[in-house]
DNA sequence: CGGTAATCGAGACGGTACGTCTAGTCTTAAA
DNA sequence: TTTAAGACTAGACGTACCGTCTCGATTACCG
């Protein structure tokens, strides 16, 4: 006998999810995190509430699902240098926070992360440490290519990349120009190698 | 005929605005940003909800205000050398992240910015302008000293200091040790330096 | 095909109807009418207030709906005689008068007819137009018995019975023994034959 | 040593109290009773809040003191008959109900007597007491004229003329006609006569 | 093919915070 | 001590939102 593979009742209707999802991109584009209300994405969605609850926990989960959908870790090239690589992930990282969607719920998402610790958690799990792997393999490939002197830490480098680019965008409020791409990797790179002392 | 030293009526009681202040801070340590409700400000400073809308615009700026009061630019030490005024200004900002009080309220607050390009603005003023220039005189010097070969884009170098906490802080969610200091101050020299490439 | 029977959506739960219904009737038999807060209502009821506004427009017309309800116009027995149809009408008047809801409520109610159009044209219509008929009725009554020579305004007659039971009630503020009521019956037919010049 | 016919200090102004009291007669007039608030009087006044609330307890103390002000018991004439001389009073009556300051504030303020018992008494000592002096004046020079059979009762006299004027304007909303006059004199006649049985 | 069970849109539900407004009191400087 | 001006505490107002619940109407599988 195989286990039934679907449970009883009427199953989910995927054009759902999707309505959802967009509707939540669209109105954390056009109104922000702040002012997008459940209510909203429902109408917009042309959904009813419960179906949104029965996917989604709360408000918080509902906006971090919909924009992490789509944000699944992009392959980074193996350029064949410490800086390309960097450079490369610096990109990606500059492409992410550019993205209007992103741009407008990314701080608000931050400020939820303080409350509801399983979205913490699953950011934690799902982003960060993705991009540490990604950050590691980067810094071994190095290390075996000779280029380091030693082991370096990937959450500094982590952290250097992750952190410039965001307080650029987020705090100083510039614009990321292609320019700041190489700079920033830089100083990833030194962060790698322990320089500056 | 000298001009009138004061405007007429009652004026404002400045223990009114101590209250309010110390209200929202000890909320925002004890409940968070997100819990924090007006109502409950006004029920601990002791005063009528008229008098905080009289001084603030809404909650969101009411906190920005409290918080922002007594975050002026504290005053860097000329330490003689580049990294050691770096890591000056990483332990100050690591400080004020190691506040409970702005390690509550920050992602919060962070997110209002986004919605209200007043405080956005205010904020910019006042904290990032404040701290820009403390980071282009600590380059100066360096520079007159001989340190640098070339003059250094602050922006970079702030956004590596400020940013790279923030990162350890608040999207990596790890602990400040004091180690930490010097690994920042030094990729922030490097930054300064224009090296890594 | 048949037109559908229901309005789509969650039907209204008519047992926060009567919830809302008893706690005004209950508040305002407590604390009278100025001190009356729709929170309070909430509260006791057991309702949110959003149930409440669904219902009633402001808090004048919370009260003023209920403690129509149940005001509707109770029939008068015919006696046979206009004397005694005109005693059961002041009985009645008096009694509804001296409800201790009613009582409580119907100078703030009558406040707020000055100020609120449509309360005042259903209070016109479900109240004052209600009783003018059974004058009305009453008068007929006692033209075709012979008892009066021509047919009486029932307007004066209306106003006369009401008013001067309002006005020993609230403006003399004395009690209305049942002594009172053939007195003020007595002037009624008074006003009903014209007599008096 | 005479007593000192004068407090010490500066006096109080005159001009302020009619100030106050025109502004509250205005207002009244233009925005009714409920919208009328101590703010906008003091506006309006061209006076401080604290110049009102020095010479009234309470907003509603306000309005009847400036509504009464002007409201003396007016002399009645001795027209020499029970009818004429209630003819006068029912339309002196009705003429207070059609001030349109009166009718607008009337149904207000009635709603406070419920809520402030002094007002309550100042009202039944300032004007019941005074018209029922009035009645009972004019129902025993009738009796002593021999229009009477035995002395009537004042309140129920009293209560008719008042109430069945207060019905018409203010329950039944009906335009006080000057043939109004004499068919409510005639019912009043008829209560003093205790007829009608 | 009829029954069971979960889905769907719609919208009412309890609860709670928002920002505004008012009443009545208090505090200035000037008269 | 009065004046005008206006800040003060307290608390109700009506609105908006969250997350849950309840309708009638589908829509799949299971027997």
């Amino acid at each position: 006998m195989e286990p039934s593979k679907q449970p009883p009742g009427r199953p989910r209707d995927s054009r759902v999810d999707d309505a959802i999802r967009d509707a939540v991109r669209e109105l954390v584009r056009d109104v922000g995190y702040a002012a997008l209300t459940v209510d909203a994405v429902a109408a917009r969605a042309r959904v009813g509430k419960a179906a949104i609850y029965r996917r989604h926990a709360s408000r918080g989960e509902l906006v971090f699902s919909a924009l992490v959908h789509g944000l699944e870790p992009q392959p980074l090239p193996d350029t064949g240098s410490l800086s390309g690589d960097l450079a490369a992930l610096v990109q990606l990282t500059l492409g992410v926070f550019s993205d209007p969607v992103v741009a407008a719920a990314t701080p608000g998402l931050l400020a939820d992360l303080k409350q509801q610790p399983d979205i913490a958690a699953r950011f934690q799990e799902t982003f960060i440490a993705g991009e540490r792997v990604q950050v590691a393999d980067l810094l071994e490939r190095a290390f075996v290519r000779g280029e380091l002197a030693a082991r370096a830490d990937p959450a500094l480098v982590h952290a250097a990349v992750l952190g410039t680019a965001f307080a650029w965008v987020f705090l100083l409020a510039q614009p990321p120009t292609p320019a700041l791409v190489p700079r920033i990797a830089a100083l990833a790179v030194a962060a790698a190698r322990g320089e500056g002392a």
